[in-house]
DNA sequence: TACTTCATTGGTAACGTTTCCTATCAACTT
DNA sequence: AAGTTGATAGGAAACGTTACCAATGAAGTA
């Protein structure tokens, strides 16, 4: 039961160390009749290498890691099975790491860098700066998956969504449905991120049809509660009802948040969409089972995920390569939205 | 930039290596002079130990293994960040690893072990026969975590409710109300599991009552859809509604699938509580938000996590202690039922 | 035949720690 | 003063790999 080494086998095998070494590597330079009978020794003693031991001598550790603010956020989750596939394919391994949303970035990246020996590291949601500069001191490949960062970004690799741009679709759909009094529950009021982008997009949309913004219509989401949750939806949708501003519209920047609003609604004694409609953000499963089913922006999950690793892959092997791709977002109609 | 090594930080301390070494481990016999003199140099020139090296000497890595069956299971995913934390604190890594319902524990914890070097590891979900004999094998110490198992366990440590006993709670208390047609929405017909002790709980409540039992008021998850999901749920719930069976109330095994039966339920035109009382298990946070708000089993999430690691910690100190840890769930009663 | 080439192979020095063992030296003891 | 103790320190071997280098021998060439 003790665990074998590579000279164990070497000695089985009456080879030399780097003769196992060679085969299990699949290297080149040995004959192929030797190799054969090797592995299937390992094969057969259950040999696996010591992974300690191959990371010290190659300075390397094939682990990627993933940062992430705001794990709450449901949307997250589902692609972290994609991550692991993806990664696990290409023999890499993942690091999972939360951090609070008033940790630097850069600052927990490097640390994590150095203790896990990373060879890559992909960031998740939140918002940063200016990743150029910020980011700069890393040494190794990193690419911001759904984190909002401000234009002008060059050297930086990210894939997302254009937020701001679906959010305007979103808004843009409200109003030509007749929609003027437009109500949206966005992020934190002083943490930009992804709420920011996506109420820039509703602002757009609704100069676009001359509607003028009103202040009073925007709810931000509650600092002591975790933002993005039912609970956060459903308590910033209870004050808007009870601020008596009049609307007929209500776009939660994510369907969790949705979500709570929906409760917030019900127990208002107001029915969706008679009284109001309403549009979620992200496409989570769930919203398919909401009564009514909600309206909702999708995000491509797979396709995202799918290309952060590639393109970290890529970054990782030097190769030169588009440095930002943008999915398009999937409008799903449903049952939550009904014209004016 | 280039990565320091212990001897560098000798080097500049003008000390030896293994000086070095004492102090960073906080190891005896050294000067405390000295070791504040090093750490000082430590901190300034940001020296990380390097992981490999020091695992490959001890033959051992901090890192404890977390197998889940059914990752899908929202339960399971608010477990992680105190798994995360509470490992965190006592040096543990951990790497998670999720499994398909068909492969076996056994193997695919010992190819984990071996590749990660594990120090421990932990079971979540699904059923495992009989771990005392199926793990045995396994050579470093683990805990179950809500997987269900055969009686009769004496080796293994195991951390869980009652599933069985929690689930006849359910059904007395809808009996109580003076349902007596209960309809159950449990697992997959061929997984035994929690599903199956759940199940018995529920026929146990009916004997009691004096109620027969039908098996047409038993609906098992459909195995071509991820189990415990809304979307299961909602398929066998609506199976049921068709079936034209009588029934005034629903028992769905997790929240996420009461959820589903939320949407057959409102499609079919019919409403809860008024035409089917509901309830769920789990107590999952979106359960507070639905509406109306669901009546579930809530598990005590957070004490099942601390003392599954508190277990394996003593496991992996070899520390004697109770094998058998059982925690009382708690029931919250909301909206969704009403007394007949 | 003697020389070169080529495909295989084994030996061994790292990689950066920890830990055992020995050395130093000051402070006590007698 | 000589011997003993105890605290602190450094040297070096080991952990299990990989990769460089040299060695072997068969086959091909002149």
């Amino acid at each position: 039961m003790a665990n074998l080494t590579i000279k164990d086998i070497a000695k089985i095998c009456g080879v030399g160390t780097s003769t196992v070494s060679r085969a299990i590597n699949d290297d080149p330079g040995i004959n192929p009749a030797t190799k054969e009978r090797i592995l299937r020794v390992v094969e057969e003693f259950h040999y696996v290498p010591n992974n300690a031991a191959r990371n010290l001598k190659l300075t390397e550790n094939n682990a990627i890691g993933v940062l992430v603010k705001g794990l709450n956020n449901q949307f997250f989750l589902s692609m972290f099975r994609i991550f692991e596939e993806e990664l696990g394919k290409q023999g890499y391994t993942f690091v999972l790491k939360e951090m609070a949303s008033d940790q630097d970035e850069a600052t927990v990246a490097e640390a994590l860098i150095k203790e896990k020996r990373l060879k890559g590291i992909i960031f998740m949601g939140g918002m940063i700066e200016n990743p150029d500069v910020t980011l700069k001191r890393l040494d190794i490949p990193y690419v911001l998956c759904t984190v909002a960062v401000n234009a002008n970004v060059r050297h930086s690799a990210s894939v997302s969504i254009d937020d701001e741009k679906e959010s305007f679709r979103i808004v843009d759909y409200l109003c030509s449905l007749g929609h003027k009094r437009i109500a949206i529950i966005t992020g934190r009021k002083n943490d930009y991120a992804v709420g920011g982008l996506r109420l820039d997009g509703y602002k757009r949309a609704l100069a676009d049809y001359g509607i003028p913004y009103d202040a009073n219509l925007v709810g931000y989401m509650k600092d002591d509660i975790p933002d993005f949750t039912a609970k956060n939806g459903y308590t910033v949708m209870k004050e808007l009802l009870e601020s008596r501003v009049d609307f007929t519209a209500v776009y939660a920047i994510s369907d969790l948040t949705a979500f709570g609003a929906y409760k917030a609604i019900s127990e208002a004694g107001k029915k969706i969409p008679d009284d109001y409609s309403v549009v979620g953000f992200d496409g989570i499963d769930l919203t398919e089972y909401m009564t009514p089913s909600l309206t909702t922006m999708a995000q491509p999950k797979e396709e995202l995920a799918k290309a952060t690793v590639k393109m970290l892959m890529q970054e990782i092997d030097g190769v030169e390569t588009e440095k930002k791709v943008v999915f398009d977002a999937e409008f799903i109609e449903r049952d939550s939205v009904k014209k004016i």
